[in-house]
RNA sequence: GCCGGGAUGGUGGAAUUGGUAUACACGCACGACUUAAAAUCGUGUGCCUUACGGCUUGAGGGUUCGAGUCCCUCUCCCGGCACCA
């Protein structure tokens, strides 16, 4: 009999279905449970290749948890309401209703013929009323306790899909006017529109949604996007105050005006060399203050608030106007420093106002470059010579030393100085003498050691860098300051060394490339590198202060602080978080449970009348003027006051379909609770989620949105735990044979169906685990799923070969014995398969089991039996219907292998006994060499240094020394 | 621009803490079976070299007895963010 997939796949799905074998008890004697929870789908109409990757591969995952004896649930569902019905019920003239149930319907015999562990039972489709009546429940008990609010916004409206896009829904899009904000789905460059719209506070939870991200066992770069996103950041608020130019003269009636500033470098105060407001700062519209170019700022403000409508058009170039008249004040040095406002700072930040450091901040370089600004760096780099460290107990010397960089335009090779003594390769360089600025040193300094003077002065790199080094020939500590000039050579006029000079270095060209050459002292190398290229030189990382009266010399983290202490300021956090709009003004959403009465204001819709059903509509297109759809049914409309009876009127705005999904997996624990969303002792027996398995581009949205609603629930005792999921692990994306993103117009879409068909489920489940890793996707390659076929083809074989044998042996009596080599890799391979879905690397885990199976098939000898049934076992996971077929009619068993136990490695068996022990020469292998496990060096350097081929290598050479790494290797160094 | 992730044979990829680079699979070549093809099975397969041997993990440099793995610079690709001080 030849492996028939298409057959026997659909038998054993209807027997487990019959046998309800996935579906998942609240208890279960002496089980803990599992909850494993995947993304569940947008019904958009049928099942693409993704969908299987989402879904089969964690499947293994659900497998293996349920045999290693956990009560495993694995539910499915549907996230059925958006935007693309709409679109796909306009073009067919149907209800989006309609098309999304009929979709609903195909996709579910799709994810059957899957043959996943899905608990049908406990399926959520948000869009049935039974569910949406709880999102509005929600809702209602959010508005009730404070975590809702109705605010105008600035918002990106979509012309063409006439609806709110949130921020991501926005992308960047290259035309001939520039680069412009566009629509994701259609392309239609995005307006601004400011409108009123419902907000759920996420801000409330910034710093819970942050801390207790420490708590959780996600992946670093998921909990980082969350961090990034939540945007936390630690600072000051120092208080400025503000003077009249005029004030000198008139005493009196001047009221003393103060502005904060929120910096996260405090430190850099004394650099701060002008203050910038955001234009719409309150303190401009302070009459007191006598602004002398008041008509230009005003014009400025003006612009500045048309620049939303096109900010993108005018791009990042920085534009700003000093308020003439006034001076604020530095508390650190009391130096008096212009004021400016300018639309790089954003008013919704912080304090709206800014202390601008240009030689340590990149925007306010870039600014105070462009307006003439002073720049002064009060910061630099400190670099602690590694080769010459300074000695402890030695008193240090300051010194003021130039690097000259010069250029050979021609060649593109850097002037250096190869030293003799030392191994060493320098720019010219030296200390600054009295009276000497850096140019005219640096030139000397070129001219002295290289003999180079026709230079021409490119630029001096902006800042410096600070070094601590220990001068031998002197016995004391230097610190030297060293700026670095950049020259380029005009030609190559040589004027003569000096004998001395001559003795101590030879002139040397190197590439670029070769800058980082050893002896050079790294981290000053670095930065010249980077200075030279950087456009911006602003240095934004930490250091040692200068030009910073009391506190030079500190290092920048601890003065801070210090210095936040000495100007009385105030430690304070900032978070980028926005409260979270969820209006939508389209139809095909759940209709957010508010009435507005004319008397009362605002007020929810009465729980006992929930659900709020959205009414079937013939018309459910969008219009331009903003409104939803539902804003046209006068009827629906229509409606009476909660609170007074008054005559009232619905909001007509839906949710956000992230609200839905923010909540679906609590569902899950009670999905037919007619009189709460859940009950909780339900819910305690399964949340919070075990392992989430999700695509990576749900890093912040929608995992953030589910946090918060945990956190918001969590607060309204609702729930008694505060994060929804303990375990998170990313999948990748699979993209088509071209390795562009699949899509219909690109006709490079891969139909699940068509390999089912012909291949069977367990072939493609298993190619897509083998592909690569999990978390990493990539691109379909068509060819290879032959090699999973074709082992699946093999495996059936070997067991029906098997299955033959034992029938005509058993007459015959005869007892198969083991071979104790397949019994040991039999029993690693169970640990490293094991070992390996744990940790989610199910395409190694594949490679073991077929590499089992090559050594099964080239021994003569046979497995015993129970050994057979192992390996049937840890193939259970991956390929579900062939495992059950065999186990069932190549093995004789009669339960099903899902409800068996994942077997126990024997551990004798798998312990190593003897080791191939590596021999290098210099590090190359050369031989190696079978021992026992554990010998000592002794003897493994004896039968090293015996091998033929290391002596041919050694020749007449002994050995300087031996490096010995027990159970690895020895490498013999000549 | 900033923040992440990545680059290993013709292809997908493997490689505990730095310790035999290229496991497993695809493809290809040759052979067996066949009238023939497919399927299947067997053998070979990083590059250079007749060989001895040498070279090789995007490029360059460094640390080390030893680097795909650690450090620095750069290039390219993918994802996220957008003046958040």
């Amino acid at each position: 009999m030849k492996y028939n997939p298409s057959k026997i796949e659909s038998k054993w799905q209807r027997k487990w279905s019959k046998d309800k074998l996935y579906i998942a008890r609240d208890t279960k004697k002496d089980k803990e449970n599992y909850y494993l929870l995947t993304e569940f789908p947008y019904p958009s109409g049928n099942l693409h290749i993704g969908h299987w990757y989402a879904f089969s591969v964690p499947d293994i995952f659900g497998r293996y948890v349920r045999m290693r004896g956990k009560n495993v649930m694995y539910p499915i569902g549907f996230d059925s309401f958006g935007l693309p019905a709409e679109n796909a019920a306009i073009k067919r003239d149907l209800q989006p209703e309609d098309w999304t149930n009929q979709n609903i319907k195909y996709m579910t015999g799709q994810l059957e013929s899957m043959g996943a562990s899905f608990d049908w039972s406990r399926k959520v489709i948000t869009s049935h009323p039974d569910y949406y009546k709880w999102t509005q429940w929600l809702f209602i008990q959010f508005y009730k306790n404070g975590l809702v609010r109705r605010d105008n916004t600035l918002v990106n409206w979509c012309p063409s899909c006439k609806t709110v896009l949130a921020n991501e829904q926005v992308v960047e899009s290259k035309k001939k006017e520039g680069v412009v904000n566009v629509c994701e789905r259609c392309g239609t460059e995005v307006q601004q529109r400011e409108m009123i719209q419902w907000m759920l506070k996420t801000t409330k939870y910034a710093k819970e949604l942050t801390d207790s991200l420490e708590n959780v066992d996600w992946p670093e770069a998921t909990k980082l996007a969350q961090k990034n996103w939540i945007g936390k950041s630690e600072g000051t608020e120092i208080e400025f105050k503000i003077k009249h130019a005029s004030v000198a003269k008139s005493k009196e009636n001047k009221q003393i005006f103060k502005i904060k500033v929120f910096t996260t470098r405090p430190d850099t105060l004394f650099g701060a060399t002008y203050l910038v407001l955001s234009p719409d700062h309150k303190l401009i519209q302070n009459n007191n203050l006598e602004i002398l170019n008041k008509e230009e700022v005003n014009k400025y403000i003006k612009k500045s608030k048309q620049k939303t409508e096109q900010q993108i058009k005018e791009s990042r170039t920085k534009t700003g106007v000093e308020l003439k008249g006034i001076k604020a004040v530095n508390p650190a040095n009391n130096e008096e420093i212009p004021v400016w406002i300018a639309d790089y700072v954003v008013s919704h930040y912080g304090t709206g106002a800014i202390m601008a450091v240009p030689a340590h901040d990149e925007r306010d370089f870039e600014f105070a470059v462009k307006q003439g600004l002073p720049i002064r760096e009060v910061v630099v780099p400190n670099i602690i010579d590694k080769r010459n460290p300074p000695k402890e107990g030695k008193k240090s010397k300051e010194r003021k030393n130039v690097h000259a960089i010069v250029k050979d335009p021609n060649t593109g090779q850097y002037l250096a100085l190869k030293w003799t003594k030392f191994d060493w390769i320098t720019f010219p360089m030296g200390g600054i003498e009295e009276g000497e600025d850096v140019v005219t040193a640096a030139k000397r300094e070129v001219k002295e050691e290289t003999g180079f003077c026709n230079l021409k002065l490119i630029k001096v790199l902006e800042g410096q860098a600070r070094a601590e080094y220990f001068a031998a020939h002197k016995d004391e500590n230097r610190v030297s300051f060293t700026t670095a000039v950049l020259f380029e050579l005009i030609d190559n006029t040589q004027s003569d060394i000096s004998k001395e000079e001559k003795e101590m270095h030879e002139v040397v060209w190197i590439d670029k490339n070769k800058l980082n050459y050893q002896g050079m002292t790294h981290a000053e190398i670095d930065l010249w590198a980077q200075k030279m290229h950087s456009e911006n030189p602003a240095y934004t990382k930490h250091g040692i202060l200068i030009n910073s009266g009391k506190f030079n010399g500190m290092d920048s983290e601890k003065a801070k602080w210090e210095i936040t202490k000495y100007v009385k300021g105030e430690k304070q956090t900032n978070y980028k978080l926005h409260d979270w709009i969820i209006s939508r003004q389209r139809y095909w959403g759940v209709p957010i449970p508010m009435i507005y009465c004319p008397n009362c204001g605002y007020k929810p819709v009465k729980e006992k009348d929930l659900p709020l059903k959205l009414p079937r509509l013939n018309d459910f297109k969008p219009t331009d003027d903003g409104k939803s759809p539902l804003a046209k049914v006068a009827k629906w409309v229509k409606t009476t006051c909660p609170h007074c009876g008054n005559e009232a009127e619905r909001e007509t705005d839906t949710m956000d379909t992230f609200v839905d999904s923010s909540w679906y997996f609590l569902r899950y624990s009670d999905p037919q609770n007619k009189t709460k969303p859940f009950d909780g002792s339900k819910l305690k027996k399964w949340l919070p989620v075990n392992m989430y398995i999700g695509g990576a581009e749900h890093n912040t949205m929608h995992l953030l949105y589910s946090r918060f609603f945990t956190k918001a629930m969590h607060e309204l005792k609702l729930i008694d735990f505060d994060e929804p999921f303990a375990s998170r692990r990313n999948h990748g994306i699979i993209l088509g044979p071209d390795s562009q993103k699949m899509s219909k117009s690109r006709g490079n879409v891969i139909d699940p169906d068509d390999l089912v068909k012909q291949f069977g489920a367990d072939t493609v489940r298993i190619y897509l685990a083998f592909m690569g890793p999990y978390d990493q996707g990539g691109p379909w390659s068509p060819g290879a799923i032959n090699g999973v076929y074709r082992f699946l083809n093999r495996v059936w074989n070997l067991f029906e070969t098997k299955h033959k044998i034992q029938n005509i042996k058993s007459k015959t009596n005869s007892k198969t014995q083991s071979n104790k080599k397949l019994e040991q890799l039999l029993h690693k391979t169970i640990k490293k398969v094991g070992e390996d879905i744990e940790e989610m690397r199910f395409n190694t885990a594949v490679s073991e089991l077929m590499k089992l199976l090559n050594e099964i098939e080239a021994s003569e000898n046979q497995l015993t039996n129970t050994d057979y049934e192992l390996f049937a076992k840890i193939i259970a996971p991956f390929a579900p219907h062939l495992a059950d077929e065999i186990w069932h009619e190549l093995l004789g068993r009669k339960k099903s292998i899902h409800l068996e136990k994942w077997p126990k490695y024997n551990s004798n068996l798998v312990k190593e006994h003897s080791v191939e022990f590596i021999i290098q020469i210099n590090g190359k292998l050369r031989d190696t060499v079978e021992l026992p496990i554990d010998s000592p060096e002794e003897t493994v350097k004896q039968f090293a240094l015996k091998s033929e081929n290391v002596r041919k290598h050694m020749g007449n050479q002994q050995y300087k020394k031996a490096i010995f790494v027990p159970n690895k290797l020895i490498n013999f160094v000549l």
